[in-house]
RNA sequence: GUGGUUGUAGCUCAGCUGGUUAGAGCGCCUGAUUGUGGUUCAGGAGGUCGCCGGUUCGAAACCGGUCUUCCACCCCA
């Protein structure tokens, strides 16, 4: 055999299966999109790099994916960055286009171009691929699909509520349950920081306190060492780690902590709000949950933080996150449009849903009635009734050629096709079928009313 | 970006400290069975041992590089 060809690293090809799941979340979470009076656009797949660059912080720039100028691009590049060996000087020159690192930034961008035209508030949904230079480990690939739902003009709370609610509304939808969608605030975050002292060091004091779940108490603290906060001021949020139990007791021991803080009481009164309106409408599988550690890293969070964990029987990162970013266009140009939004991580939510299997069987079905093709006149017949059945509503096909009658069964038997017809000269004469059972593997000769009737019966059972 | 790990038939994997024609199970193809698949039996096809280079009389095995896989860190969906 020639080499193999391949694709590159965290990309993947999807089986017809594959794809028949991935729209199956695709289709559940577009629907609740809808549902909460989301509208789509989409954006290109390409944007100009000065668009992407410095949006997501330095680590960012990094795992953006950089599209070569096209023609002569040397000699337009940066000599002197060039000589020097200076990969990120030279990168301007050379590339002026770079694939999208996440829907949001377009998003920004798409609002400010054509603010002129938008009704506020705006609510779209956005489900396309996105590109980052990452190393893949499990759940984490170089092209993904994020599918996400923003509204920008609207500073009211009832936004994140609703976002609560819509999380609530898919994850159900799709089966999983014991979901947690965990809340923070960035003021919260800012207020912590206040309060004991290090305001300016308040994205070292969040990325460390982020990584409680992984480090632990004392990793939190050393790295907050490392960074320069001093041993009085982590002795002093030394409360944080202490807060258990109910939202409603968790909000008042962070009340406490943050009393002296006006942003801090902020973000508790912010929190407060969406709890209290969540506990009255309820939600159906999920949980609501106040973490404080939550932080994510993308430092245009402004006020709510959200992200979604997984059941705890699975190990998988987050599969969903978002919050609100009020400055969001104003990278743009355009001041005081907040805006809020979240995300679902369509990959990492395949992987769970496979891992729990929880996809409904009827997903990856396809043909229900496979026609045995006995030569020409026969096929003309079968045809005939495949017609009709494709009329029903019913997915059938010709085997295409009259190949040995072995070899079609078993592609009806590989495929998995539940029926298979056979109707040869007897058959036609008596304007019949033989209708076979795959599964049971027994057989009758029935009318074409008495086959639809079969075949659309098995179906509603299943 | 840092450190580690993996790659042998379509798939899952054996292959001892380097030593003849590289194996198994499953799958695939053919026949038993020219209007009956999934079971059974008989036979068969299929491998530049990821790729490039080095060491050696001799390399799937040892060394270097590279690509890929998975993992930890970084970061993140």
């Amino acid at each position: 055999m020639a080499q193999k060809p391949s694709i590159p690293k965290g990309t993947r090809d999807f089986s017809p299966a594959e794809v028949a799941k991935r729209n199956y979340i695709i289709n559940t979470i577009r629907q609740h999109f809808q549902l909460y009076g989301f509208q789509p656009i989409e954006t290109p797949s390409f944007e100009n790099l000065e668009t992407l660059m410095g949006k997501y912080g330095e680590e960012g720039d990094r795992l953006i994916f950089k599209i070569l100028n096209s023609g002569d691009y040397l000699k337009k590049a940066d000599q002197k960055a060039y000589q020097e060996k200076d990969s990120t000087g030279l990168t301007a020159s050379i590339s002026e286009k770079a694939l999208r690192y996440d829907l949001t930034v377009p998003f920004a961008r798409y609002v400010v171009q054509h603010q002129n035209e938008l009704e506020l508030p705006f609510k779209r949904y956005q489900i396309q691929p996105v590109w980052r230079a990452d190393r893949p480990q499990k759940g984490r690939f170089r092209e993904f699909y994020q599918c996400d739902a923003d509204v920008v003009g609207s500073k009211s709370l009832w936004q994140e509520v609703e976002f609560v609610q819509l999380y609530d509304a898919v994850f159900s939808s799709l089966g999983l349950e014991g979901v947690r969608v965990k809340i923070n605030n960035r003021k919260v975050l800012a207020g912590f920081a206040e309060v004991i002292g290090e305001s300016e060091k308040l994205i070292d004091f969040t990325v460390a306190l982020d990584k409680l779940d992984k480090i632990g108490e004392e990793g939190v603290k050393n790295e907050m060492l490392e960074k320069g906060i001093s041993a009085q001021a982590i002795a002093k949020i030394q409360p944080i780690f202490q807060l258990k139990g109910s939202f409603g007791e968790k909000i008042q021991g962070l009340a406490e902590i943050l009393r002296t803080s006006e942003a801090g009481m902020e973000g508790v009164e912010e929190l407060q709000f969406i709890n209290n309106a969540i506990e009255q409408v309820g939600l159906e599988k999920s949980v609501l949950d106040l973490d404080v550690t939550l932080a994510r890293g993308l430092n245009y969070y402004t006020g709510a933080i959200l992200e979604v964990a997984a059941p705890d029987t699975v190990k998988m990162g987050s599969i969903g996150g978002g919050g609100r970013y009020d400055d969001l266009t104003g990278i743009f140009g355009l001041k005081n449009l907040s805006g809020v939004g979240i995300s679902f991580g369509l990959d990492r939510i395949y992987l769970v849903l496979e891992e729990l299997g929880l996809f409904p069987d009827e997903v990856t079905e396809t043909t229900r009635v496979l026609f045995i093709n006995f030569g020409e006149k026969e096929a003309l017949y079968a045809l005939g009734a495949v017609k009709n059945l494709r009329a029903a509503g019913i997915i059938a096909e010709l085997y295409p050629d009259s190949a040995k009658m072995k070899k079609q069964m078993n592609y009806a038997n590989k495929r998995g096709i539940p029926f298979v017809v056979l109707a040869g000269a007897e058959e036609m004469d008596e304007k019949t079928f033989t209708l076979k059972d795959m599964k049971k593997g027994d057989q009758r000769r029935v009318s074409f009313e008495q086959l639809l009737e079969q075949v659309q019966l098995k179906a509603d059972v299943e």
